[in-house]
DNA sequence: ACCCATGTTCTTTG
DNA sequence: TCAAAGAACATGGG
């Protein structure tokens, strides 16, 4: 579930398997993932050494001892993992890193494929090539609202723009516009400067919250809409989904689910009023 | 068997 | 140029 905090936690994860770590080997199951050609990544890796990582946004980048940067993007549906013996490499690895002198393979694992990896000469070449905004958790409130305030758009999709601020998916704006209780149909030109303030606060709250828990939405705390999703194998069709369908705040109120910029949409109708034009 | 899905990018239409 | 809607991508899981 690659959104920021996934991200982040995989780059935590690739941190304390890859550093210091040289790359020995390129694994490629399925170029489908690559948006580099093969040799040319075969010959920007192998023997160089992982000197840090880094992550802007979704992107998580590993830094070389040249200069350059691996750089991962894991779609919908990516990951990272690690193992030793090739016979046990996660269903679904795309492509492995072998790593000396640990011995052990870093895996990009992607069921559905639509995760990318390629190569960059720098984080600043990269975050232009893909017009991507400041982070998410690095962008100010005041330039949240300079951004927001000149786009006639709904908040929603503009808070998924990864080119207005990057890092933010869907269930986590969602997340974050219950927590700020906007409705994700008002349009960004209609915030005020202090429902900005309050909005920036949210997606503060929601992304150190979700990292805290390592992305894992079971454990956050009950006041978060996210366990009115339907994710839960639990939460779907069965009657014992119920007890994940009200609004934190307002036990007796069904949380809405509707499709904004055909997205899945989860809304409290009490907590957020509907969209006001200005 | 059918429908849905955490993301990105392109096309079409106005 | 801007905005909105839809499709495409690839595939597993409910």
């Amino acid at each position: 579930m690659p959104e920021l905090p996934e991200v982040e936690t995989y780059r935590r994860f690739i941190a304390e398997v890859a550093v210091g770590q040289t790359i020995a080997a390129v694994q490629i199951n399925d170029a489908h993932v690559l948006a580099v050609a093969e040799d040319e990544l075969r010959a920007g890796l192998l023997g160089r050494t992982v000197t840090g990582t880094s992550r802007l946004g979704k992107n998580c980048f590993l830094e070389l001892d040249n200069g350059r940067l691996l750089v991962l993007h894991f779609g919908m549906t990516g990951g990272v993992d690690a193992y030793r013996d090739t016979a046990d490499a996660p269903r679904f690895t795309r492509v492995a890193w072998q790593l000396e002198p640990s011995g052990l393979h870093l895996a990009f694992v992607d069921p559905r494929k639509f995760g990318r990896i390629r190569l960059a000469d720098s984080a600043e070449a990269y975050q232009k090539a893909k017009k991507l905004g400041p982070d998410a958790l690095i962008i100010t409130a005041a330039e949240l609202h300079q951004k927001l305030s000149r786009r006639q758009v709904a908040v929603k999709p503009l808070l998924l723009d990864q080119g207005l601020t990057a890092g933010l998916g869907n269930w986590i704006v969602d997340e974050v516009l219950f927590q700020a209780r906007l409705h994700p149909e008002r349009p960004g030109s209609s915030l005020t400067e202090a429902e900005t303030t309050v909005l920036h606060a949210a997606i503060q709250l929601v992304l150190t919250t979700a990292i805290r828990h390592e992305a894992n939405y079971r454990h956050f705390p009950a006041s978060f809409l996210i366990h009115a999703r339907e994710w839960d194998e639990a939460a779907h069709g069965s009657a014992s989904s119920d007890a994940h369908k009200f609004c934190p705040r307002h036990p007796k109120t069904v949380i809405d689910k509707y499709y904004v910029g055909g997205r899945a949409t989860y809304v409290c109708g009490v907590c957020q009023p509907g969209p006001l034009l200005k």
